[in-house]
This record gives C-alpha cells, structure tokens and sequence, in this order.
RNA sequence: GGUCGGUUGGCCGAGUGGCUAGGCAGCGGUCUGCAAAACCGUUUACGGCGGUUCGAAUCCGCCAUCGACCUCCA
C-alpha cells in the first residue's frame, strides 16, 4: 500500500509497522458489547477507534475483513450465589425471553451506532449461534491435554499450559503472582487451581440459556466465543484484534492461551486496545454505576449533563483524544468539543464557495503529508485534528483576501477535507439539512403572515403575488378559515 | 501485594532531546446603526528533587500522587 502505517501493539509494547498476512486483505476481530444494557459512552470509545481504524485501512486501499461480535450467551457474575448467566437474570427480573432481551440491546447498539456513524462491521456474529463452534474447540483443547471435565463442567488448565507456553504474555503477568492473589469464585471447589478459567460451565437448574453438550446442558465459558468465531471467519491466523484495555486480562490473555492449546499457535499479529473514558478520573463503567448512556447524551436526559450534545460532537470529542489516552468525560470539555467542530464545520462549508484566486505555494501539498504522518502514526487522531485546524486558518485567511490559492490548489484542500473529515474521521455536518428545515418553515410562515396581513388590507395583488411566486418555488398555499396550511409538492 | 500506565497552562488534550501542537475559555482587535455571530491576533505549562547533556516536558534515578487490571466490564 501506499503509506507507512504503524500500530501499537499491546503484546509487543511497541509501535510496528502494519504489514497484512495476506495483502491486500486485512482481518480484524473486535469484541463487541455484551447486550444486556443500554449503550453507554464508553461502548462508543471502542467502536469509534476501531471504525477509525477500519476506515483508515479501507481508505488505504486494504479490503477489510472487519469481524465484531455480539456477546449473546452473557458472562459469570461474581454477586450470584451459583453462577448465574448475566442475560439470564435480567430475563427473569423482566419476565420475557432472554432473546428477547438480547434483540432489545442489540437493537439499540445499533441504532446508536448508527448515529456516531460507526459503520457496520463485515460479519457481526452471535455466541448463541456458534454454540457447536465452540464445543469443537472445547474438544480440540481437551485432545490437547489442555483442559479437563469436573462434574459436568469444563475447565481450562493453565498450570499445565504454562508448563508449555508463557501463560501471561500479553498482560505482563506471571502465573506465580497470580496463585498469591486470586479471589473466591464460584465453582473454585470443581477447579484443580482457583485461577483456571471454565470453557464450560453446567447450568445451574434455574439457568435459562443452555445448550446440550457430552458433558452437560450449560454454557461456554467467558472466553471462547472470540477465540471461536475469530478463526472462524478470519482463519487460523489474522492481522488484527482490538477491543478495550479492561479485557486485556483476563480475556484477551485467556484467549491466547486457548486458541495456542487448541492449535499449537499464536493466532494474532497485532493486538489493539483503547482506553477507558473517565469520570473524574475514574474509569466509566457498569460496576461502578457512573456510566452515562448514549442515550442520555443524545437527549440530555441525565442528572451530570447541562445540555444535549450530538452524536457528532461525541465523536469528535472522542477523536480529539488519542485512543491509547483516557479520556475525562466533563461538560466543559465536550462543550469545548462541539463548539470546535461547528467552526471547522463552518470552515468547511467556507471551504466548498471558497474562489480560487491567483496563485499559491505548496501549502497544501504540506499539509496533506502532515495529515498522513499524523493518522499513520498509531492512529493519531488528534494529531490529524490539529493540523485540519491550522487548515482552518488558511481557509478563512482566503475568504477574507488575506491569502490567495490557485485552483489547482482550492480543488486539492477541498478533497483533503472531504478525505479526511468525511471518510477517515467519518464527521458529517448533520444538523445542516435539520437546520435548513426549521429554516425553512420559519421562512414559509413569515412570508405567510405577510400575506395574511396583505390580505386584511384587502391588497390582493401581494397577496397573489406571494402566493404565486412561493407556488413557483414549489410551496403549493391553502388558505382556511382561520389562516392557511402550505404544502411543498 | 503484583503488573501496567498517567501527572502538561483556567478546562480538554498532543508532544520521546533544541524548531513555542490543536480545541475551548480569557484578553485585545476587525467588522457592524446596536447587539450577536464570524474572522484575526494573543498571555499563562510541563508533580517534586537529583542526575546525564552544550541543551530535557521529552532520557535515567528517587520521592509524591492518581488511576487501570488482577472479578463481569468498551
């Protein structure tokens, strides 16, 4: 391809060079939401850094493969007395299927995706449909030698896997830490060692979602969804897995170490993790209870927020940080987030009426190589957003006769922008066809109420005048009673 | 307790050795009948102490402090 993109690879601890297996096709696994709640502001963090990630390398010129999954079977919670299965639960407090559950949630991402313009992944999989997929990698790992069955359920061994591979190596931790700090879970007394994880668990009888399998009716584990369906669809080995850095261990750890114990190898090149967005300084999150959903944000509806903010602004927001940063969520910062978009917004539009006007130097010729050595370097959004800034400047210096720009060079900008705002940032200026609506109307019923009072003076050529000059605009005017309706045709 | 990462000006947030990121706010100005908007210009910084260096926000050491993960979590 045609630039130097490096990435920052979590396992290595070091920026690399992105080289694809197989170029040009680019494999990239994501773990997406578990469905059991609305969407919250740091649900849009991670799909915003990977959209970016993918819109970059598809603007690039790779063809990718871009796999996000939906986590469906839910996960272990730690506050129930025998491990009970998260959508399970809510199900039972809501009286309804847990499907249904999941479809509700699942919905309602990707409405709100939708919004941030996050664009829909290739393949969204679901855990609930890659059941068989899943127990075929239970069997491998137990061929292997890598896990064993205790009473129905299945679980990992990782003292043994250790004794083999580095169990650890992507979050830096060593197993003989590990032993000297582990918590009580359930299922601990079924366990050879309290920090094997389980690939599958027997279903309690209260247990909702479960499925047969030889060893029991229960459920995967945690973890083997993603090492399941990435293989599935990517194959063996693939370019790309990102996600947030709270799954880095134990998850993506886990994953490892299940996909190396069932087929012998590492099957990711490059691991990619954003951080967490804060609330004064601590981490959003379900457990905590401080987190803000998309929801609230869009509508403003929420006890922390001064006002509504659009899903633009929360996108921009979220990309003048880079994602390798937390972000502290405030109302300061996020207003000081949309006022800045709406004036490059502004610039843009400027930007599209702007007349070129003699000549000009290699301006922007700079400046298209400062943008892409700012979004090659791992994504550097706000890099990229700095100089799209400086940008600005000239733009507005052209429409005020304080510079000049050949043609040649007004046609190179305005496509500089429509590349980098519109396509790799993914930033549109929504609110411009809303606003031109209310513009509208408010323009309609003005001119109307003229004509009503040029109708009362009895001065009927104005008022036919109006309402044969809107008819010629396409505003077709139905007088009533008591004032008047108008349509467009 | 272990592992990892922060600490930058009023706020957010970039930046791995010299070339004062950027946004918002503030201040000054242009424009305007007034106002607003818009545009232009612009001040304030690198947690503390010590070291390396001609030169450090940037490298090293110590200290302080905040946080993440170690349990579901984007």
């Amino acid at each position: 391809m045609k630039h130097q993109l490096t990435v920052y690879n979590s396992l290595t601890r070091k920026k690399e060079l992105f080289v694809p297996l197989h170029s040009p096709f680019v494999g990239m696994y994501v773990c997406g939401p578990t469905v059991y709640g609305d969407p919250h502001l740091g649900h849009a963090r991670s799909a915003i850094t990977f959209d970016l990630v993918f819109r970059h390398l598809s603007h690039l010129g790779y063809k990718v493969r871009y796999v996000r999954n939906i986590t469906d079977v839910g996960h272990l919670e730690n506050d129930a007395d025998e491990g009970e299965d998260k959508i399970a639960k809510k199900a039972r407090l809501e009286q309804i299927e847990p499907m249904e559950v999941v479809q509700y949630y699942n919905n309602r991402y990707h409405h709100f995706m939708e919004k941030l313009l996050v664009l829909p992944p290739s393949i969204e999989p679901l855990a609930s449909g890659h059941i068989i997929e899943q127990i075929q990698l239970i069997e491998k790992i137990l061929e292997a030698g890598y896990a064993y069955e205790s009473n129905g359920s299945v679980y990992f061994d990782i003292q043994k896997y250790n004794e083999n591979y580095p169990y650890g190596k992507l979050s830096g931790r060593v197993l003989d830490d590990l032993l000297s700090f582990t918590r009580e879970l359930d299922g601990q007394q079924e366990k050879r060692n309290n920090f094997d994880f389980a690939l599958w668990k027997k279903a309690s009888p209260e247990h909702l979602m479960h499925w047969p399998s030889k060893w029991s009716e229960g459920f995967p584990g945690w973890h083997l969804e993603c090492s399941a369906m990435s293989s599935k669809y990517l194959g063996e080995e693939f370019d790309i897995h990102g996600g947030g850095m709270d799954l880095l261990f134990p998850h993506h750890e886990c994953e490892i170490a299940q996909t190396v114990a069932a087929s012998g190898k590492e099957s990711v090149r490059y691991w990619l993790h954003n951080n967490m967005i804060t609330v004064n300084g601590q981490k959003m999150g379900k457990s905590l209870g401080n987190f803000i959903t998309l929801e609230e944000f869009f509508t403003g509806n929420h006890k922390s927020l001064e006002k509504a903010y659009s899903p633009m602004a929360i996108r921009f927001f979220i990309l003048q940080a880079h994602y390798r940063s937390t972000l502290d969520f405030s109302n300061e910062a996020l207003q000081a987030s949309e006022k800045g978009l709406q004036r490059l917004f502004a610039a843009i539009k400027t930007l599209s009426q702007l007349k070129a006007t003699g000549t000009s130097g290699e301006y922007v010729a700079n400046l298209r190589v400062k943008c892409y050595e700012a979004i090659n370097d791992d994504l550097n959004s706000p890099i990229l957003i700095a100089h799209l800034f400086d940008g600005v400047r000239l733009i507005n210096a052209v429409n005020d006769g304080h510079e000049s720009i050949s043609p040649e060079e007004l046609e190179n900008l305005q496509n500089l922008y429509k590349t980098f705002v519109g396509e790799v940032l993914g930033l549109q200026d929504e609110t411009a066809s809303e606003t031109d609506v209310q513009l509208i109307d408010g323009l309609v019923n003005m001119v109307l109420e003229m004509r009503i009072e040029a109708k009362n003076r009895k001065d009927f050529a104005a008022s036919d005048q109006i309402r044969n000059r809107l008819l010629q605009l396409g505003i077709e005017v139905k007088d009533r009673k008591d004032g008047f309706d108008w349509s467009k045709k």
